[in-house]
DNA sequence: AATTAAACCTAGTAATTTACTCGGAAATGA
DNA sequence: TCATTTCCGAGTAAATTACTAGGTTTAATT
């Protein structure tokens, strides 16, 4: 029961668009290395975050990434759910029709499970990606308080 | 990112026992029939639980398992982390220590993990299992309404 | 005392999912 | 036309999950 790296790697990427891709298109090749994240898979994860309108993308030589929208108008539920699929816990409570219990009402663990959802999702909407890179720039100078670069700060992440 | 069936499996059984283990220690091949659940596969769930001190056994014949509190006192928080070892989405959050991550302070996504950590922990805190006891009441009612009887609503679940 | 019903314990394994890599095709600016 | 980049699909190794199997110990019943 964890986020994949899809989730993870996948909001690492779009937070680093966010700060490096302001002006001009950004190429995975450069996001991939400031986060040490393969390119190959990278552009898997920015496939599901295209298709779900949160980059959008320049193809040939030059081009690259941006954000599809401002910042304020993207939550962190909507780049998770692009990219994990759904953050429900269980399958009845995401719709999955392969799941069996799903045509039951009469499920008592199905009200927990439910509660769960709809918690996580309520957080996660809750957070902007604006919101992130206040929190950035908090961590950020926090760093080179303690001499440490932001180079060093930019690659890491959970 | 999904809660797996140790989870899953072993919140019904402590409903099971809370509903059919009130005077009587109930034995794991009982509540293995009504849950639709290998014997062998619960006794590794009863396990956690045991040593969680949410259920206790008395062993040899006519023995089995009964809650070892009162459900008023018993969490769903208590139950699911007994069974998942952790309720947090990435291991950094959760303190695990093979985390490379685990010393990082200048970790933005981090504030995202914790946050979601914090909404399920408190969402499952929250839930007592007499409130799960309740639901059950009022979904075996509705399903008695509908002409379902009883065994075939304690044998489902997601 | 023997039998039986149960908890308890450990190790193994099949199936599934995850986390990637690889190779190439299409687009575009220089 | 060439370098750079997105785009696409298939394949695979590693890890995790979801079990099963086979036994030992404990205690009530006969």
């Amino acid at each position: 029961m964890k986020l994949t790296t899809k989730g993870r790697y996948g909001l690492r990427a779009v937070i680093d668009l966010a700060v490096y891709a302001k002006e001009e298109p950004v190429s995975l090749a450069e996001v991939a290395e400031r986060q040490k994240i393969s390119i190959s898979y990278l552009e898997q994860l920015i496939a599901k975050l295209k298709k779900a309108d949160i980059v959008k993308s320049t193809r040939g030589a030059q081009g690259g990434y941006t954000l599809a929208k401002a910042p304020e108008q993207i939550s962190v539920g909507e780049i998770l759910r692009a990219l994990e699929g759904t953050l429900d816990l269980v399958d009845c409570v995401a719709g999955n029709k392969d799941s069996e219990c799903a045509s039951f009402d009469f499920c008592v663990t199905k009200y927990v499970w439910q509660r769960i959802s709809d918690s996580i999702n309520a957080t996660v909407d809750a957070i902007s990606l604006s919101e992130l890179l206040v929190e950035n720039e908090r961590v950020k100078h926090l760093a080179s308080e303690q001499g440490i670069s932001e180079k060093e700060v930019s690659g890491n992440g959970c």
